[in-house]
DNA sequence: CATGAATGAGGCTTCATTCAT
DNA sequence: TATGAATGAAGCCTCATTCAT
């Protein structure tokens, strides 16, 4: 956990900070990235890291925790009771989705990123509880569309819920396979990752939706 | 590329260095992955590698290259012409590669590793290209089915290809999530990481392929 | 020299932080003692220790002067005149400093450590400078013995006052090696060194007493 | 264990750089000691300590050994039986002792100097160690000299032993505490501890011996 | 062609000390 | 007077890479 040290330190300078590092992580690997040239980028001393964190490891654990905070302050803000089905609200999620990525470029990156991180077993721990907890979201949420009749019944949930988790990281994979976004030079280039595609983003969407829903619904 | 040198090594010795560094690669990421350590293990001269290949990256290129052409001696040794339907084919494919698996869990798990080494734009290059090449796969079996009145139409082939190339890795990853398998342990074991869990496995993808048919047949 | 800042600051307090330091240089050597731990475990501020010393060493240095005074407390509170012969005084001392030791745990293995703190050559010289008060203290009490007939006159006062000095040290020493006290476990679990030992220890100066008194007796 | 890297080195090489460390740890505790500082010195680089030794503590280690080893040549090289009584054996140890110091003066006061570093739990196991092959070695002799009737039997034979041992480096601490010697300028200035005091070490010992006898002596 | 010693940049981390509040 | 954030030097260690033999 970071130190009250950081806690706190005035809202700019420890937004500066991890900004800075989260770029660092976002666009390097655990291994890779440098505490020393972020350093040397904020014009801070060495030191002080670590009055704010025990080491490397627990400033970049916090920096999940902080992200993951902050993601689902958009996809927690909204509960699927609210949608006429099941299907709006998955496609609810995207646009928030969307609109946590459009403001925050770098969390939402850092976030991506985790999966290159997974070697450290408490990256790995904390990488694989994030997963499950998105993971047994869907799996709930299809047990009661199973209870209310309206998705099939022969399937095993975990199957259907994992396949609800997976389309979902899918969309961006294959927007970026197909060059239509860039995770990479964005966050370089300190710009929205899905800035102007905001219609491609909803249009893969609703394809994979019409795609799937023969899958899932009765 | 490897150098000449290499190429000519007795086929025994290239064979222990090659799975050396497979198991080095399949278990740390590249920067973790420790040239020193696994020539100490080897028992051959630092140099030698300096000898066989350019730089780190470039033997670390080189066994993605093999092992991509081991995978393909498996999964490419049937046609989708030779299945009732695409779905068999689709079926068939897992059992080749379980068969890959089994006969070469240091080449499987490094390619399953792939993606946490992706930082290097080179390895990122190569990666979507190997990425593509399946996907496009999938594209073309899409568009065949459609032609034959199969596959719904009313939908993106890539959408349609790209989900199908997801719901292959899904089924990997959802097994290891629900800690059927464990690939990191068991390469470091040496022991193959579908051990027994053939039924598990298969069970796993007939479900994943009822779950889907629908979304795809006409 | 301590501030009087420090000399003013309330007993509790003041003993509070003594004791802290004492604990930590009493275990480790000065350099490993690190005052951030301390003032961690203590905690009040890192800049108020530089209000009340100079600096590390000269923190240091007051504990060497404290500890002596309170050591002088006991062992000082006798004279070899009011006993029979020197060594019933000299069998005294143990017993006063067994007492010393169990009421002053951390005074007392603080300046048992002291000899591995000699690099600076502050240290040095205050650590020669005590190891020389009691030298001499033992060379005047032989001087005496010799005026008074007692002790043998053929050998320099010198050798024989150091010799003194040195069966005193060699009886802790000796019940270290033969791990009937563990100074440094006993300090870290905060318990007496010599709890339940006291028959040990005085068992081990008589059996040094009756060895040594036919070398300097006449 | 050094490396064979380290053993193969040239003799001259290897030399160079066992005495450059051993100054070092000579004249300062095991944590202030500076690799860097030394390697600057030898103008050779950092990471070549690490081809020849696993870190700090295994360097430290060895040089324990060799040094130990260095010594045990010099008293080593006699046995008690030769002497007419275990005194003349005794006193002849301390002229192998100087001997071994006037001509290794790095070495002796290396060995000297462990004391200060008995900190790290490896050392101190080694420091132990010493202590007991020497304490007991004595500890021996003692046991001899009582069944050959020549030492009083009424008193522990680890007693005597240990007193023994301590009489031995009562010696040079007394020469040190009185001035007659400086090791830790000697080391600096690169000149034999005991350059002219051959004289004044051995009349010590013989006041030594004469004073102690009668404590052994049946 | 193989060897393996040497390199030195760079990484993370610790710590006594300073100084503005 | 007390605070504690900031400092930055220094430490140990790792590693890919080079090059003389």
């Amino acid at each position: 956990m970071p130190s009250n040290t950081f806690l706190k330190l005035g809202e700019e300078k420890r937004k500066r900070i991890e900004e800075a590092f989260l770029r660092e992580f976002a666009v390097n690997s655990y291994d890779e990235a440098s505490l020393s040239d972020v350093v040397k980028k904020l014009g801070i001393a060495k030191g002080s890291i670590y009055q704010y964190f025990e080491d490397k490891l627990d400033l970049f654990m916090y920096l999940v925790h902080t992200c993951n905070q902050v993601k689902l302050r958009y996809v927690g803000s909204v509960a699927a009771k609210g949608f006429p089905d099941f299907w709006a609200y998955f496609r609810k999620l995207f646009e928030l989705g969307y609109q946590f990525d459009a403001e925050n470029p770098l969390q939402s990156h850092f976030l991506h990123n985790l999966v290159r991180n997974v070697n450290s077993p408490s990256v790995r721990d904390l990488y694989d509880e994030l997963m499950l907890q998105s993971v047994r979201g869907f799996g709930k949420m299809v047990a009661m569309e199973i209870e209310l009749g309206r998705f099939r019944d022969d399937l095993p949930v975990s199957t259907m819920g994992f396949m609800l988790f997976r389309i979902g990281t899918s969309i961006q994979e294959q927007l970026e396979v197909e060059k239509e976004i860039n995770p990479g030079k964005s966050i370089e280039d300190n710009v929205p990752v899905y800035q102007g595609k905001r219609e491609v983003l909803m249009q893969t969407v609703d394809n994979y939706i019409k795609l799937v829903r023969p899958a899932f619904d009765k």
